[in-house]
DNA sequence: TAAAATAGTTTCAATACTTAACTATTAATT
DNA sequence: AATTAATAGTTAAGTATTGAAACTATTTTA
């Protein structure tokens, strides 16, 4: 099916040349606010974002993020002195912690959602109803990627 | 407008749904290809990856990558001790240095590329036609972002 | 011509990462 | 049931990356 091939080839490009660059401008803004405003790092906020979501004990965040154990205990180390996250013990397995957010932890990380989505809207105000539809599409397909 | 704004807020929900971990499975493919096989770290690879495409300054890329000038300095000296970026003073302005791959750069950068096409190939192999047609699209309404 | 601005580097301290070794706990083997 | 192996997490030590401050070289501006 050469068509595909080259619906392929067309898609793999314009992904490079998009997301990078996007994906880059989101985390300038993402990084600006959180160290300016709550004076973590991206990747503490990250973190959060991954404990808010259920990832939340150390080896299924290391596996999340791609680093090592000691480096995401090391990480947590820091938010838990800043008060944003708590660790406890797992009942069932005593060998488990399980990480949550404090409600410090919680509030910042609405407040850095709150901002990030009302600059992700203003810029999304340059696509037209039909473009946000074909993003929507595209996003449910690309999560066949993932698997 | 209210259905463009509920457009736009399944658009950001589907794109952090989305982008973000695809991002960083592609990101730790790169790295196992640019770590095993070439010894480079994902961001020296960017580096090259910039320095290829134009953006050949000390302070194009710090610009460009969001990092301090110092950091790229330091950054560009790992490459250029690998042998694989090269320093030369511009004639038309000598406090500028021109960055350029050298032949081993050069096909470091056409290797890993090659590689993670055909990662990326693998991946789309679970879109159909219509759906890498969306995706082509969307990705050209994305641009608009970047402004 | 003197002062200001720009490009890049060096130095130094802080941060974050990895590997290796360790403790505590649970699962598997005999 | 007791011993061994495996798993979750932490600590420690060494390395790499980063940014701020101070510096040199060069060009622009006043």
């Amino acid at each position: 099916m050469a068509s595909t091939e080259r619906l392929q080839e067309q898609a793999i490009e314009r992904f490079w040349e998009t997301v990078p660059p996007l994906w880059s401008t989101i985390r300038a803004h993402l990084r600006a606010q959180a160290t300016d405003q709550f004076d973590i790092s991206v990747e503490q906020f990250h973190v959060l974002r991954y404990v808010r979501r259920g990832t939340d004990t150390i080896s299924e965040l290391a596996t999340a993020k791609n680093i090592s154990r000691p480096a995401i205990s090391q990480a947590v180390d820091v938010l838990v002195n800043k008060g944003l996250v708590k660790r406890v013990q797992s009942k069932q397995d005593r060998r488990y912690v399980e990480l949550t957010l404090t409600d410090a932890g919680d509030h910042l990380l609405d407040e850095v959602f709150k901002e990030t989505r009302e600059w992700m809207r203003e810029r999304m105000g340059a696509l037209n109803a039909a473009e946000l539809e074909v993003v929507i599409h595209a996003m449910e397909a690309m999560k066949k990627m993932l698997k």
